[in-house]
DNA sequence: GAACATAATGTAAACGTTTACATTATATTT
DNA sequence: AAATATAATGTAAACGTTTACATTATGTTC
C-alpha cells in the first residue's frame, strides 16, 4: 500500500504534481504524466479516499435510505443506482428506515457525519416532518427522492406514474369485459397508493362504471376479518375483476379467490402492480404493471450526480411511465 | 454544523480534552465531561467521521459484498448485519459482485481505498483466486465469509449446514412414504450445492433407497430441453418426492408437476430450500428448510466486529443449523 | 535577445480529528 | 510540608491528500 508520497519520492516530483496527474488535471505535461502513472503502477498505488475526502470535502459516497432492503422493488432500485454511480467512481452506503421516521432521521445524521456527497431517499410511511431538508441545504448536500416523496415543493424527485399505471390496469380489466370491478388499496398514508386509487376511480368513471367508495378495500393481510370482508364482497357483488395495489397482495387475493372455487381468469380477472419476479411463478401468472425499478434507480442516480456541482439547488421531477404486462390472470379466454 | 474546535472555543478547554470526552476516555473529570457534553449539545456538534477516520485509521464502516442484492436471501442477511453493526455505531457499505470475480476484486479494492474496518463477503460463483486475502492481511483488514466461502483453511466463516438441511428434507420426504425420490440440484460449482446433494445422497443411503447419479438433475430454468428431461424422468420413474435446491426452483418444479396433471401432495411431495416469503404464497405452500438468513447476518456481523481488535488473525467457523418447515406440499394426507 | 505570456512544477497550508508526550493540578504518603 | 503518585488537562504533530499561491521553465512576439 503506497501513497502519493512514495510516488513523489520515486519520481523526484512534488506532491502537487503527483496529485494533479492522479486527478487528471490539464496543467501537467504528457511526459511527467506518464512518468507518474508508471510509478503509480509499479508501486501499486492505492489512493486513500478518506484523506482525499477530508481535504476536498468530496467523499465520493452516495447515501441511500430505503424502508426495507429486502423488498424486491427497493433492492432493484438500489441495483440501478449502484450500476450508475459505480460507473462514475462513486460508492453507495445504505441504510434502512424500517418505516420509522426516527431511524430515517438517524440515517441522515449518519450520512452527514460520513460526509456523503448526496442522499437518495424513499421516505418511510411515518415521515411527516421534513425539517432535515433545511439542514441538508445548509450543508450543501443535495437530496433526491425516489418513488416515495414528501408532498412539498422545491424538491428533486423521480417517481412513478402510479395514477396512470392504475388507470391502465383498470382500463385493461374493463376492456376484457369487466363490469364489477374492485380495487384492493395499499396504505393510503402514502401518496402513491392514493394515486393508484385515484387512477382506478378515474378509469371507472371514464368507462361509465358505477363507482362507490366500497369498491375500494383496504385489506390487512393475515387479518381473518379483512379476508372475510373480501370474500363476502366478492360473492355478494358478482365481482369479476380486481385491481390490486401490489403483486404480493395480488397473490394473496389470488389464493383467496381460488379457495372460493372461482377460476382465474374465467370467473375473475386480476391485475397486480410491480412486476415482481414472483408474479410469473404463480398459477396463473398474474398481469401487472411494470414499475421499471432499475430505471428508476438509474434516473435517481443520474439526478443526484448532476446535482453535485450545482451552485443553486433547483427542483426537478421525472415521472416514469408505466408498462402494462398482460399475462394469464387477466386474459379473457376466447371461446 | 459545529466541530470540536467550536466546543473548545466555547468551553475554553483544549482540543484534546474535548476529544477525550467525546470518545469517553476515562482520563477526564466528571465536571468537564458534563461541561463539554452540554456545549456539544448546545452547539449541535456533528463529528466529522472522515477526519476521525483519517487520523485514527478507523472508519467505522463495514464493507459487504454479495452476488446480488435483490436476492431475498442476501438482502435478509444484510438486514441482520445492519441491525447488529448499526447498534455498535458502524455503517455498512454494499457492493455487488453479480457473480463476477472481477467485480468482486474491484469491490475489495474500493473498500480498501475507503478504509473500511472489515469486510464481509459471500463469494461469487466464479471466484477461484483468493490472493486478495494476503493483501487484506497486510492491510490488517479482517474478512469474514458468509454462506458462500472459499475452500481454504485459516479463514473466518459463518455458514449454513447445507448438508444436514438436505438430509433433513430428504429424510422427511422418505418418512412421508416416499420411495422414488429425486433431487433437483443447484450450480455444483458452489460447495453449498454440493453439500445439499451429498445430504440428499446420504439420506437416501441411510434409508436404503436405491441411489444413482440420475436421481440428481441439474436443471437450467427456462430451458425447454431441461424441462422435458424433468417431465420424462418424473413419468418414467414414478417419482413421488422431489427435494429441490431452492424455493424458486421449487416453485418452478411445482408448476411443471401441476401442468402434468399430478396433485401435490397426493401424487408427488415437494420440499424446497431457503424459506423465501414466496414459498407460502403459492398453492400449496411449500415445505422448506429455513436458512435463518438474518441470524447468519448477525453472527457474521458479530464475528467481524470481534475481529477488529484482534492482534493476530485466528480462524473461525460457525455453522448454523437448519430448521425444517413442514407445509402442505409434503404432507401426506391422512385418509 | 529582451519582454512578455503561458505552461509546468513546487511550496506549504489546510481539512478536523486523534494521540504521544508534556505539563499542571490534585490527592496521598511520609 | 515536602515528596511522591496519580489524575486532569494542554501542546502540537500527525493522518494523506488537495489546492491557493509562488516560482521556474518554455514558448512566442517583436
Amino acid at each position: 500500500m503506497s501513497g502519493i508520497k512514495d510516488i513523489a519520492k520515486k519520481t523526484g516530483l512534488s506532491l502537487a504534481t503527483i496529485s494533479r496527474v492522479l486527478n487528471n488535471s490539464t496543467l501537467v505535461s504528457e511526459k511527467t504524466k506518464s512518468i507518474v502513472l508508471n510509478a503509480a503502477q509499479a508501486l501499486d498505488y492505492q489512493p486513500n479516499l478518506t484523506a482525499a475526502a477530508l481535504r476536498s470535502g468530496k467523499s465520493k459516497i452516495i447515501g441511500i435510505i430505503v424502508p426495507e432492503i429486502n423488498n424486491p422493488f427497493f433492492s432493484s432500485i438500489i441495483n440501478g443506482i449502484e450500476q450508475y454511480v459505480g460507473k462514475n467512481g462513486y460508492s453507495i452506503i445504505i441504510a434502512q428506515s424500517h418505516e420509522s421516521k426516527k431511524k430515517e432521521r438517524h440515517a441522515i445524521q449518519s450520512f452527514v457525519k460520513l460526509n456523503v456527497d448526496g442522499i437518495l431517499v424513499s421516505i418511510s410511511k411515518e415521515s411527516n416532518d421534513f425539517s432535515f431538508l433545511d439542514k441538508l441545504k445548509q450543508e450543501k448536500i443535495p437530496i433526491v427522492f425516489f418513488d416515495r416523496k414528501p408532498q412539498i415543493d422545491n424538491i428533486k424527485e423521480v417517481v412513478f406514474d402510479d395514477y396512470y399505471g392504475a388507470f391502465m390496469a383498470t382500463e385493461h380489466l374493463i376492456q376484457q369485459g369487466g363490469n364489477h370491478l374492485i380495487h384492493i388499496a395499499g396504505d393510503l398514508n402514502l401518496s402513491l397508493y392514493k394515486d393508484r386509487k385515484r387512477g382506478f376511480q378515474a378509469a371507472m368513471e371514464r368507462y361509465q362504471k358505477s363507482y362507490a367508495e366500497n369498491h375500494v378495500l383496504e385489506l390487512k393481510k393475515n387479518s381473518a376479518q379483512d379476508t372475510q370482508i373480501l370474500k363476502d364482497h366478492i360473492q355478494k357483488n358478482n365481482v369479476d375483476s380486481i385491481f390490486v395495489n401490489g403483486d404480493e397482495d395480488c397473490i394473496y387475493v389470488l389464493n383467496i379467490i381460488k379457495s372460493l372455487g372461482y377460476k382465474i381468469p374465467r370467473d375473475i380477472r386480476l391485475v397486480g402492480f410491480g412486476n415482481l419476479s414472483i408474479s410469473t411463478l404463480v398459477q396463473p401468472p398474474i398481469s401487472t404493471i411494470d414499475q421499471r425499478a432499475e430505471d428508476m434507480g438509474m434516473v435517481a442516480a443520474k439526478t443526484i450526480l448532476q446535482s453535485l456541482d450545482e451552485k443553486q439547488p433547483t427542483s426537478f421531477k421525472e415521472v416514469l411511465s408505466p408498462k402494462l404486462l398482460i399475462r394469464e390472470s387477466s386474459k379473457v379466454i376466447s371461446s
